[in-house]
DNA sequence: CAGTCTATTCGCAATTTTGCGATAACGCAA
DNA sequence: TTGCGTTATCGCAAAATTGCGAATAGACTG
């Protein structure tokens, strides 16, 4: 039960000490990422899982981390499908477009 | 059992006949639609299903049929996610995102 | 404390998407 | 055939996204 002694073999278990662990804050925030549908918070649920930095992302796809940074923030809606399947592609994703029905309230 | 005299009630069932009856080539490609990702023909089964021309879903958007027109081309892939936001708002859809991860081959 | 790594924000140029009219083309029906 | 409704394509201006460096800030470590 050391604290930082054990060795890890998986990159999310090694993200997740990176970023989550001990932090509050940061692990409610990837909760309600899993039940909200904010593109924003989905990419960087996939880089972080990845175990990428904002940079490291960015060359995968050719381009910067302020435009990493830029497509994962909370309040940006101009995304665009081009660059949401380079993301994908660089992390071996496939993007998937729904419509989904809107339940007429209740 | 006549051809054209049966009540529709369903602006679903209107625009199938309208569209599809008759029409095997068309009936084919809404077939392989479902089965598809294309965002472009997600949007024109949409529009269509929803009894709608591309003038008239323009203008529920704000623009005009041209637009429609090329959103709804097959090797169009300049989709913005307003773009479609607004088509889904207007036909009470909610766009959803997915990172699906793509099977290493076999 | 300084030094490093990461993320955020700010400008502005470059690229891309959108807006929109005009025109052509297609299918269908009279 | 003509006419009508619908869709497709072209061209260019307007708006939005992307590219990217620089500066700033935060967290962590030595």
């Amino acid at each position: 039960m050391n604290k930082n002694t054990k060795v890890t073999f998986d990159a999310v278990e090694i993200i997740h000490r990176r970023y989550f662990k001990g932090r509050p804050e940061r692990l409610k925030a990837l909760e309600e990422a899993r039940a909200d549908d904010d593109v924003a918070r989905k990419i960087f649920e996939l880089r972080t899982k990845a175990g990428l930095t904002q940079a490291q992302l960015g060359k995968l796809i050719g381009t910067t981390a302020s435009v990493i940074s830029r497509l994962e923030s909370a309040d940006y809606e101009g995304h665009s499908l081009a660059m949401l399947r380079r993301i994908g592609a660089a992390l071996n994703q496939r993007v998937e477009i729904k419509f989904v029905p809107i339940r007429r309230s209740a």
